[in-house]
DNA sequence: GATATTTGACCGGA
DNA sequence: TCCGGTCAAATATC
C-alpha cells in the first residue's frame, strides 16, 4: 500500500528531482528516500524513511570506507613534487560525431576544480570520499533519532560530496572524458575517445551489486520514481553530466527557447540508421518520424551547466526490436502473462510490494549506452526498475537516472529497440519471478 | 553529394 | 494567447 500510495500521488512527481548528479544513482536515491515519502505521507509512515535508507547508509558506508582506503593507498607518498601541467579544458559546442549527437562538457576546470596534476586529484578523490565516509557515518548516527530534517540536510551534503569526488574521478588519468573530449596530443576525438570506466562509479556499482541484501529497498526506490510527464508517451528520463551517447542515432530536429531556462531545449529523432537504412536522405525525417517514435528532449540544466537533463520520449519501433529478448518478453506479456501485472487484479508481487501494481506500467524505451555500445563494456545497464541492481559493472562517467513512464507495458517492450533493455528486461521478469 | 544542423513557422494543448 | 514540440526549407559540414 505504501508504495502505490507514493506512486499515485502527485508528490511522487515533485519529489523526482529535477538535478541528478555525477553519481547518479546514490544521490536520488538517497533524496528520493529521504524526501518523498515525508513530504507526500508524513502521517501514516513516520518513520519509512528511515527504514527504508538505513540499509542504503550501511551500503555507503561500506562502500566509500573501502573506495576511501583505496585511494589513500594510491596516494603518493611526501617527496619530491611531481608537478604536471594542468591541462585545460574548454567547453565545446554540441557537435555531432558519426551519426550520434555528443555534448561537449566543459571540464571540472572551469568550476574551479582545478587539479595540480593526476597526484592532485587523488590527493582530491581521497579528501573527497574520506568527507563521505564521515557524513555517512554521522548519518547512521542519527538513525536513531527520528530526525528526517537533519537527515535529509546530510543527505544533500552526502550527496553533493558524490557528485564532486565523481567529477574528481573522471578527471584522473584513465578515466573517461564524458564530453568526448580528446586527451592532450590526440588529434581525432572520436578515434581517441577512451572508454576506460569512472573506478569510483565502477566500484560504487560494483558494491551495490554485490550487496545483495538491499535490492528489494532499491527496487521500490526506483519504482517509486515512476512517473509521468507526457501524456500518453511513454517516455524515459536520464540525467548524467552529459547526455552521452546512448547506442541510438540521433538527429536534432529542433531547438527551443524554453521560457524561465537559460539554455534552449534541443529535440532529435532517432535517425534512418535505426529504421530504414536505405531510404534516401530526403526521406530521413519523415522516415524517422513515421518508423521510431523515439525522440529524445536534452537540455542544459540551469543551475550547473554540466548536467543536462535528457528525456527520452516514446519507443523505438526500430530494427533493434527484433531483439531475442523482445520476443521472449513478448511471450511473457501474453495475456495472462506480465502484462497483466499492471492490473489491480493479478499481484505477482509479494505484499510488501502490492501497492507496486497500481504503479507498474509500461516501461520506457530506455537507450542507454556509450559510444561504442554494448560490445565495448562501457554503459551502464540501468534498469527503470532496479536502477541500481541492474547497473552493469561497466559503466560511462556518471549517471544519473529517473525514470517516466506511461501505461503501455506489453506494447512497449514488444516494440523497444534499445539493445541495453534486455538485460533489464529479463531482470524485470525475474523480479516478478521471485515474487 | 550526402548528411546533419539551424531556425523561423506552424500546430496543438492549456 | 502563451508555450512548447515539431516541421521543413535553408544552411553548414564532411
Amino acid at each position: 500500500m505504501l508504495e502505490r500510495a507514493v506512486l499515485n500521488s502527485p508528490c511522487a512527481t515533485d519529489a523526482l528531482t529535477e538535478k541528478r548528479c555525477a553519481c547518479g544513482n546514490l544521490r536520488c536515491i538517497l533524496e528520493e528516500t529521504v524526501e518523498k515519502p515525508h513530504a507526500a505521507f508524513p502521517a501514516p509512515f513516520p518513520r519509512w524513511p528511515l527504514r527504508r535508507y538505513q540499509p542504503l547508509a550501511l551500503s555507503l558506508h561500506a562502500l566509500t570506507e573501502r573506495q576511501a582506503s583505496k585511494a589513500l593507498t594510491a596516494l603518493p607518498r611526501p617527496g619530491p613534487s611531481t608537478r604536471r601541467p594542468v591541462q585545460r579544458f574548454e567547453p565545446r559546442a554540441l557537435t555531432h560525431t558519426g551519426s550520434c549527437l555528443r555534448r561537449e562538457v566543459a571540464r571540472p576546470r572551469e568550476r574551479g576544480e582545478d587539479m595540480d596534476g593526476c597526484d592532485g586529484e587523488k590527493r582530491a578523490l581521497a579528501a573527497q570520499l574520506a568527507q563521505v565516509l564521515a557524513m555517512v557515518r554521522e548519518l547512521e548516527s542519527r538513525m536513531d533519532q527520528d530526525l528526517p530534517a537533519a537527515a535529509r540536510e546530510l543527505c544533500g551534503e552526502l550527496a553533493s560530496s558524490v557528485d564532486r569526488s565523481i567529477r574528481i574521478a573522471r578527471s584522473v588519468d584513465g578515466c573517461p572524458r564524458g564530453d568526448g573530449s580528446q586527451h592532450p596530443g590526440g588529434s581525432n576525438a572520436q578515434s581517441k575517445r577512451r572508454q576506460v570506466q569512472p573506478p569510483i562509479f565502477c566500484f560504487i556499482v560494483d558494491t551495490l551489486i554485490e550487496q545483495q541484501n538491499h535490492v528489494s529497498d532499491m527496487r521500490l526506490l526506483a519504482l517509486r520514481s515512476f512517473r509521468c510527464s507526457r501524456k500518453g508517451t511513454p517516455c524515459a528520463r536520464r540525467q548524467d553530466m552529459a547526455p552521452l551517447d546512448d547506442g541510438l542515432s540521433w538527429r536534432k530536429y529542433g531547438q527551443k527557447d524554453i521560457l524561465g531556462a537559460k539554455y534552449p531545449r534541443s529535440a532529435a529523432h532517432v535517425t534512418a540508421a535505426h529504421v530504414t537504412p536505405s531510404l534516401p536522405s530526403c526521406y530521413l525525417h519523415q522516415t524517422a518520424l513515421a518508423g521510431c517514435l523515439a525522440t529524445k528532449h536534452v537540455q542544459r540544466a540551469d543551475g550547473d551547466p554540466l548536467l543536462y537533463d535528457v528525456v527520452y520520449h516514446g519507443a523505438h519501433i526500430c530494427a533493434q526490436a527484433a531483439h531475442p529478448a523482445a520476443e521472449q518478453l513478448s511471450r511473457q506479456l501474453q495475456p495472462g502473462g506480465l502484462a497483466d501485472a499492471g492490473q489491480e487484479q493479478s499481484s505477482p508481487l509479494e505484499p510488501e510490494n502490492e501497492g507496486l501494481q497500481a504503479g507498474l506500467e509500461p516501461m520506457t524505451p530506455y537507450s542507454f549506452a556509450p559510444a561504442t555500445g554494448a560490445a565495448a563494456g562501457g554503459f551502464p545497464l540501468l534498469s527503470p526498475t532496479g536502477l541500481e541492481w541492474q547497473l552493469s559493472s561497466h559503466t560511462v562517467g556518471g549517471v544519473g537516472v529517473g525514470i517516466e513512464h506511461e501505461p503501455q507495458f506489453a506494447e512497449f517492450f514488444t516494440n523497444s529497440a534499445d539493445p541495453f533493455q534486455w538485460e533489464y528486461q529479463d531482470d524485470y521478469l525475474n523480479l516478478y519471478a521471485t515474487n
